[in-house]
DNA sequence: CTTATGACCTGATAGC
DNA sequence: TGCTATCAGGTCATAA
């Protein structure tokens, strides 16, 4: 489900009603949703949270003596944080429950792709976690992503959904900014340009930004902390539209946008685009 | 080492 | 109504 913009507005969102709430009570409905330790002071039972961070698509609520919970949400994975008595929308695949003073906070989710992890500090989660994901999507540069990926062969694609390599891009993003920048989803890494990663860089970055202000994408579950929805899928100019004319030069050329799957993620690029780095979406032919 | 592939889960939807 | 098949925003472990 989530990406970079909807987990960085789940951050925000969380934040918001966290920061400064002691954790009074903690309740794990299944053990097996946690990487580390599962007791409760591994869950912050009893600290203070003084920040909610994220790394590309980890989050992580950390207490004023340095604890950090991990949180991953998967594919269907939500952070919620309710008021006290109010009715949640679903209460099924609730696998955790934090109680801090007259809030609520809740860990569910249904196909249990995402987790918990549990650190006993902040440099813990850095080097056993974080530290081991490539820089974070949102203020990428050229020079990281050739730094990360120039050498590879493998598909553009999927390299960018490497979160070893930049972290944050996931499947609707991905081809976002691919097409944004111009660049075919099966062009070869080795193969592209200064210029294209450079252009590849700057439309990751504004394209994610865009869906930050926008509060994320909702597509099917993806709610932030308030059950609220995002409103960036109504912009997506490729995810979800094969068979569409191309948005940039369809009522021209009369191309549309086709489905292909890419690292085994269905993927969708205009028709004009070619894979070979040497010849990518050219000016006049699919480009801005 | 790098890269590709199936596996892990549940739920929504489409088609018969 | 109910059955089956397919698809879904993400990682993992294992194989090649």
């Amino acid at each position: 489900m989530p990406e970079l913009p909807e987990v960085e507005t789940v951050r925000r969102s969380a934040e918001r009603f966290l920061l400064g709430r002691r954790v009074e009570s903690v309740r794990l409905r299944r053990r097996d949703i946690v990487t580390g330790s599962w007791r409760k002071s591994a869950l912050l039972d009893g600290g203070v949270v003084v920040k909610v961070a994220r790394h590309g698509k980890n989050l992580a609520v950390v207490a004023e003596d340095g604890r950090a919970l991990g949180v991953h949400l998967g594919m269907t994975g939500q952070l919620l944080c309710v008021a006290k008595g109010a009715r949640l929308a679903r209460t099924d695949h609730v696998h955790a429950e934090w109680r801090l003073g007259d809030l609520r906070m809740l860990f569910r989710d249904p196909r249990r792709f995402g987790g918990l992890e549990t650190f006993e500090s902040e440099g813990a989660m850095l080097e056993r976690s974080w530290g081991l994901l490539g820089p974070d999507a949102a203020t990428v540069t050229g020079a990281a992503l050739r730094d990360a990926l120039g050498a590879s062969k493998r598909a553009i694609k999927a390299g960018l959904l490497d979160q070893r390599a930049v972290a944050g891009i996931g499947n609707i993003y991905a081809d976002e900014s691919l097409f944004a920048a111009g660049i075919h989803p099966l062009a070869i890494c080795a193969e592209l340009s200064a210029a294209q990663w450079d252009r590849l860089a700057r439309e990751a970055r504004r394209v994610l930004g865009e869906a930050i202000d926008a509060g994320g994408s909702t597509l099917r579950d993806y709610r932030d902390a308030n059950g609220g929805e995002g409103w960036f899928q109504t912009k997506h100019l490729v995810y979800g539209r094969a068979g569409e004319p191309c948005p940039r030069c369809g009522h021209r050329t009369g191309r549309t946008l086709e489905r292909l799957t890419v690292a085994q993620r269905t993927t969708v690029s205009c028709s004009g685009l070619r894979p070979d780095a040497a010849s990518p979406c050219a000016p006049g032919v699919c480009d801005n």
